[in-house]
DNA sequence: ATATTGTGTGTAACCGGTTACACACCGAGA
DNA sequence: TCTCGGTGTGTAACCGGTTACACACAATAT
C-alpha cells in the first residue's frame, strides 16, 4: 500500500504539502502541485479514509435508520438514498430499528464512534433525546417533525383529500376509511385530509383503525363489510391495507369496482400486480429519499439549505379498483 | 472523549496493559485487570474503532452487494443479514450493484479502503476477477458458485421438481414453464428440475423464457395463452412472473384455478395478497441471509466452517391458484 | 546453582493521515 | 531602507489505538 509519505518522497516535497494539495487547503505552488499530481498518478496512490477519519473525526458514512426494510415502502427509499449518496461519495449503512428507541439509540452511538457523517431517519421517536442530543446532522423522513431537524415528507393531507374526492367523484355514497395507527404522523395527516374532504360532501362515512398489515386489514374489512353491506367505497391509508380490503371483498363476494371501489395510499409496486390493479394515491418515495439525502449532505458539508421542510407532491394513479368518473 | 491513555493513567498501568486486557491478548495480572475494569467503568471509556482499524486493518463493516434492494426478493435478505450482523457486532453497508461489474468493483475497492471485514454478494459475476482477487472474505448468496467461495442457495432444482409435481398431481395436462433468464444460475437449476419432473410424466409442456418482471411476464403469458388455450397449468420461475401470469389469465378471461392453475417460485409476501392467493415454492430467504452472514463472520474470524456449500430447503405453500389434489 | 520457561509489564514505534507552527521568500507601501 | 502581508514549505505533534521488544521476576527442570 502506498502512503502519503511515498508520494511526498517521489514528488520531492513534504507530506504536509501533499496533504495540502490533496485537500486543497493552504498554499501549494504550481510546481509542487504538478509534482504531486505526477507522483500520485505514478504510484497509484489512494488516500486512506480511515487514517483521515481518525484526524478529522469525520467519515463519509451515512446511516439510514428505518423501522424495517422488509416493509414494502422502504426499499425504494433505501435505493434512492444509496443512489444519491453514491454520487456524492458517501456510503450507506442500513439500520433496522423496529421502531425501538433502544435500538435506534444503539445505532447512533455505535456509528458515532465511527465518526458517521449523518443520519437519515424514519421514526416516530424524533423528539427522543438520542436524536436531539445526537450532535450530528440528521434529516427526518416521512415522519414526525422537530423544528430543528429538516424533514421531507409527502403531502399526505393533500393526498388524502385527492383520494377521497376521487371516490366521491366516482359516485361513492358510503365510504369506509381505513385509518392508520395513531402514533404515525402521516396516518394522522391522511385522516385529517379525509375528514376535511368527506365533510364537504354529503356522503356517509365510517372510520376504522387498521394497522399497515395485510392479514389484519383483511380480517377487519371482512368484518366491517359483512356488518355493513352499504359500503361502496374504501379509502385505505396504505396500499397494504387496501390489498387486504380487496382480498376481503373478494372473499365476501363483493365485486370490485362495480359494487365497491377501493383506493390505497403509497403507490408500492405490488398495487399493479393485484387484480384488479389498485387505484392509489402514490407517493414519490424515490424522490423523497433523494431529496432527504441531498439535504443531509448539504448539512454535512455546511452548505446552506433552502428550507427546513420539504413536501413532495403525491399523485393519483387510477387502475382497476375504481370505475370511470361519472360525467 | 476519554482515551486509552486516560484509562491507563487512572488504572495506574500502561496503555499496553490496557490494550492487552481489552483485547484479551497477552498476559494481564488479576490486579491489573481489576484496576482497568474499574477505570473503564468509571470513565465510561469506549474504544475508538477507527483508531483500532487503522492498526489492525480490520473493521466490523460487512458489505452487502445485491442487484437492487427494490427487487422484492432482497429486502428480507437484507433484513436477515443485518439482524445477524448486529448480534455479532457488525454493521451492514448497502450496495446496489444493478448487476453492473463496474459498480461492483467500485464498491469493493471503496470499501476495502475502509478495511471492510467481508462481503455478502448476490451477483452473476462471481467469477469476475474483482471477486477472485478481492482478498477479503466473501460469501455468495443465491447465485453462481466458485469453488473457493462459500455459497448458500435454495434447493432450486428440488423446488422445481416439487412445483412441477404439484401441478401434475392436480391434474394439469399441458404445462407452461416460465423459464427465467439464462444468465441466472438459480433459473437454470429450476429449469432442470422442471424438465426432469415433466419428462417423467406424460403431460405436454411448453417452455417460454421470461424475465423476472411483472409487466413483461404478463404480456408474454397473455400472448401464449391466446395462442394455446389448452394450457391448464403454469409454473413460473418467480413470483413476480407468476403474478404477471395471474393477471394475464384474468385479462384473457381464464378462470384460476378452475381452468388454469398457477404456481410461482420465491414465496415473497406479495403472493399472499393476490386474489386468489398465489401457490408457490417458497424459499426461506431469511434463513439464507442468516446462514450466509454466520458463515461470513466465521470466515472473518478465522473459525472453521463446516461446508462450502449450503442448500436451504424450499417449501410448497398452497394457496388459491391451485385446486386440491385429486385422490 | 544454573538454565529455562511462563508471567507480567512498560516504552516506544507504528498505522496513515492532518495541521499548528515556525520560517523563508517576495513584492508593495511608507 | 524598513516593515508588512501574502505565499509556500517543512518539521513534528497529534488523532487513539496496537504491538514488537526489552526487561523483570518467579517457578520449575537439570
Amino acid at each position: 500500500m502506498t502512503t502519503i509519505k511515498d508520494v511526498a518522497k517521489k514528488a520531492g516535497v513534504s507530506v504536509a504539502t501533499v496533504s495540502r494539495f490533496l485537500n486543497d487547503s493552504g498554499y501549494v505552488s504550481a510546481e509542487a502541485a504538478k509534482a504531486v499530481t505526477a507522483a500520485v498518478e505514478e504510484l497509484k496512490y489512494e488516500l486512506n479514509p480511515i487514517a483521515r477519519s481518525l484526524n478529522t473525526k469525520k467519515s463519509n458514512l451515512i446511516g439510514l435508520i428505518l423501522p424495517d426494510i422488509t416493509n414494502p415502502f422502504f426499499p425504494e427509499l433505501a435505493r434512492a438514498v444509496e443512489d444519491v449518496a453514491l454520487t456524492y461519495g458517501y456510503t450507506v449503512v442500513l439500520c433496522n430499528s423496529d421502531e425501538n428507541p433502544e435500538k435506534e439509540k444503539n445505532y447512533i452511538e455505535t456509528l458515532k464512534k465511527k465518526y458517521i457523517a449523518g443520519f437519515i431517519v424514519t421514526s416516530n421517536q424524533l423528539d427522543a433525546p438520542h436524536y436531539a442530543n445526537a450532535n450530528v446532522p440528521i434529516v427526518a423522513l416521512d415522519r414526525a417533525i422537530n423544528e430543528k431537524i429538516p424533514t421531507v415528507s409527502s403531502n399526505n393531507k393533500e393526498g388524502a383529500i385527492m383520494g377521497t374526492n376521487a371516490l366521491l367523484e366516482r359516485g361513492c355514497q358510503h365510504i369506509l376509511f381505513l385509518r392508520g395507527p395513531a402514533e404515525l404522523n402521516p396516518a394522522n395527516d391522511r385522516y385529517e385530509g379525509f375528514m376535511e374532504a368527506i365533510q364537504q360532501s354529503n356522503a356517509k362515512y365510517q372510520v376504522v383503525t387498521c394497522p399497515f398489515h395485510f392479514a389484519e386489514s383483511q380480517k377487519i374489512v371482512e368484518q366491517v363489510l359483512k356488518e355493513n353491506p352499504k359500503i361502496d367505497g374504501i379509502f385505505a391509508s396504505s396500499d397494504v391495507s387496501a390489498a387486504g380490503a380487496l382480498k376481503a371483498a373478494s372473499l365476501v363476494g363483493t365485486h370490485v369496482p362495480n359494487e365497491l371501489q377501493i383506493i390505497g395510499f403509497d403507490g408500492v409496486a405490488m398495487g399493479e400486480m393485484l387484480s384488479p390493479g389498485l387505484t392509489t394515491v402514490a407517493q414519490d418515495v424515490y424522490k423523497m429519499g433523494a431529496i432527504a439525502t441531498r439535504v443531509l449532505i448539504k448539512r454535512i458539508e455546511n452548505k446552506p439549505i433552502e428550507q427546513n421542510f420539504y413536501e413532495v407532491p403525491v399523485k393519483l394513479i387510477v387502475r382497476g379498483t375504481t370505475r370511470s368518473v361519472r360525467e
